[in-house]
DNA sequence: TCTGGGGTCCTATAGCCT
DNA sequence: TCTGAGGCTATAGGACCC
């Protein structure tokens, strides 16, 4: 039997700007965007006590000013949480080399080759990661990441829970499944109609329904997470996918031209990007979303990896060549995939169109 | 009227080949 | 020669996560 820890940060960014500025603490603090809360952008951490005003993660920044329009704003500071970050997972690999990293304020643990109780390891973990940095967490532990996590968010801030498997039917089963992981807005009002709004009801629907309604992967994914089922092991080590940058604009744009200029300064920053993580690239998309939300992309392959700006400048322009800019725009991104490390280039990658006929 | 940015993964579809 | 069944790949879009 495995022994997982989900450990989730409180409030991470919010708690880290209350921990520097103690003139902070007690008042409800939003970060999210440049800090001005007139312009776009989202909320990305509310304090607990701006949670109070309804304020939560992904709002519009002008919607919690209306909420809420005493509050302290400030800017992502992503360098100095990303530093804070890597002090927590330091002290986390020390608790287990198997730890997986799951965004700045998040880390799954396996601990099952320790004699400890979990529960022990995981008030240890809390009470170093409080005395190092100053800020308080709240861990899961579970059979699996899937459990561990649930877990993590069932006291919040501050809280260490356990979910055994023979715990399952009281603890997970009455939860509403919007709080299963992959279990967005979308699946959630799917599932309504089917007259499914808890885990345990979702455990009990059949597995051939939820395949029809969501497909073979995912209809079998909902129904083995509403058991409690998860066999997914930790993720140590990975490359990434793709590197991307995208804007949106304060204001909606109009005009080829424009356009074409804002795309070209994006290829430029995106290729500053993978030449620090020297990789190559072989696909390049070019996403717009128009001011009405539509959301269009287009995706070109060239015929080998590359990281030369002339080319995937022109292969970004053949992109948007392919999209009637009939209305105004509100955001242009650009994503490189495909990549190759530079190191493991050798100029005549295998291509994927030479197999032998049958 | 409002809806970020950086990612991953999955699915539907169309085109091509055998 | 025509037609259809599969398989494979590239593309576009969507859902989700932090």
């Amino acid at each position: 039997m495995r022994r997982i820890l989900h450990v989730d940060m409180d409030a991470f960014f919010a708690a880290i700007e209350q921990q520097r500025h103690p003139e902070l603490r007690g008042k409800p603090v939003v970060i999210g965007g440049h800090g001005d809360p007139t312009e776009r952008g989202v909320v990305s951490t509310a304090s607990y006590e701006a949670r109070r005003f309804s304020i939560h993660s992904a709002m519009p920044l002008r919607t919690a000013y209306r909420l809420c329009p005493d509050a302290v704003y400030l800017p992502v500071d992503f360098d100095s949480y990303a530093a804070i970050s890597q002090r927590i997972k330091a002290i986390l690999h020390e608790f287990s080399p198997t730890c997986e990293d799951s965004g700045l304020d998040e880390a799954y643990l396996d601990i099952s080759r320790r004699d400890e109780p979990p529960e022990l390891i995981a008030a240890a973990i809390k009470k170093r990661i409080r005395t190092e940095t100053g800020l308080s967490c709240s861990i899961g532990i579970g059979p699996n990441k899937l459990l561990a996590k649930l877990a993590s968010d069932m006291n919040k801030p501050n809280g260490l829970t356990m979910i055994a498997e023979a715990e399952i039917p009281d603890k997970v089963w009455p939860l509403p499944v919007r709080k299963l992981l992959g279990v967005g807005p979308k699946t959630e009002a799917r599932l309504s109609t089917l007259g499914v709004t808890t885990i345990g009801a979702l455990a009990a629907t059949p597995l051939p329904t939820l395949q029809q309604y969501f497909g073979e992967a995912h209809g079998r994914y909902l129904h083995d997470a509403a058991q409690g089922i998860d066999e997914t092991p930790l993720v140590t080590a990975w490359e990434p996918h793709s590197f991307g940058r995208q804007i949106t604009f304060q204001k909606d744009i109009i005009g080829k031209r424009m356009i074409a200029r804002q795309l070209n300064g994006l290829v430029e920053t995106v290729l500053e990007d993978t030449r620090e993580g020297r990789y190559l690239a072989q696909t390049v998309t070019v996403r717009i979303r128009f001011s009405d939300f539509k959301t269009l992309s287009r995706q070109v392959t060239l015929p080998r990896p590359t990281s030369a700006r002339r080319t995937i400048a022109r292969a970004a322009r053949e992109c948007l060549k392919r999209i009637a800019l009939v209305k105004k725009v509100r955001l242009i991104g650009v994503r490189l995939s495909g990549l190759v490390p530079r190191d493991r280039e050798t100029g005549a990658a295998p291509s994927p169109a030479a197999t032998s006929a049958a």
